[in-house]
DNA sequence: TATCTATTTAGCTAAATGCATAATTTCGTA
DNA sequence: TACGAAATTATGCATTTAGCTAAATAGATA
């Protein structure tokens, strides 16, 4: 179960629209990495994206979404893997489902034991 | 269904410790307002409060608690009514359900339709 | 009308945020 | 070993945020 700090992280880290943007595209697999001909050995996910390749989807810099993209791994919404040169970034799909779960516990206990959902 | 908008809107202003407390205790009643005994016909729910009592339990300003309150409510996390010569703040369950909405779909559909989190 | 209470607005400061460019690090390959 | 590609770190700047106090507004009551 999510703690209070960490609901906060996240909801910060998602109360900005470059950030919920890359969120929104790395969870629906709005980016796609070409995966480098020269290194076939390396085994990524359908999902899986890279730093450089999801800042081509923005007009921002590198370093801009780099920083974007680490305060999304510390809120734990993102992985960040490196494998090789790159960096591969996949959703976490634990966070999501620990966020639903919180918020369905807040609305189903919402008369009896409201609590729950802030402990 | 929330837009994304209005999604960033709700997790911005949950992203702050002292808004997300204020949220904590406006939606598990930890304020209690005393009803103005001068005023036995003005009626408000359990778990009712106003600006003054909530900024009681911090120790900042009063006006400072006031523009916290005013971004939860343009977030929609809660309602602010005026009756007589106080605002009375409750909050908005519906919001809470909506976003519970969104993350079981996002949960329940990841393998098959991401998009309807983002819609 | 004058006053009291509840709240917001105005105006300020310090800190945090979001962006940029330049330099550095890390890893792969010629 | 030197070079190129991927990403981060360093630094700086402009804007926003979060706090304050003082003043203004709105409503109830003497």
């Amino acid at each position: 179960m999510l703690d209070m700090k960490q609901k906060i992280k996240i909801f910060k880290a998602l109360g900005n629209e470059t950030r919920f943007l890359i969120f929104k595209n790395v969870f629906t697999n709005g980016y796609t990495c070409s995966i480098d001909k020269k290194q076939p050995d390396i085994v990524v996910g359908a999902h899986t994206t890279c730093v450089s390749t999801i800042a081509e989807h923005f007009s921002f810099s590198l370093p801009t979404i780099s920083k974007h993209l680490k305060e999304l791994r510390e809120a734990n919404i993102i992985t960040m893997e490196k494998k090789g040169n790159k960096i591969y970034i996949e959703p976490n799909l634990e966070i999501v489902k620990d966020l639903a779960e919180c918020f369905a516990l807040l609305v189903e206990n919402f008369e009896t034991n409201r609590e729950l959902f802030f402990k």
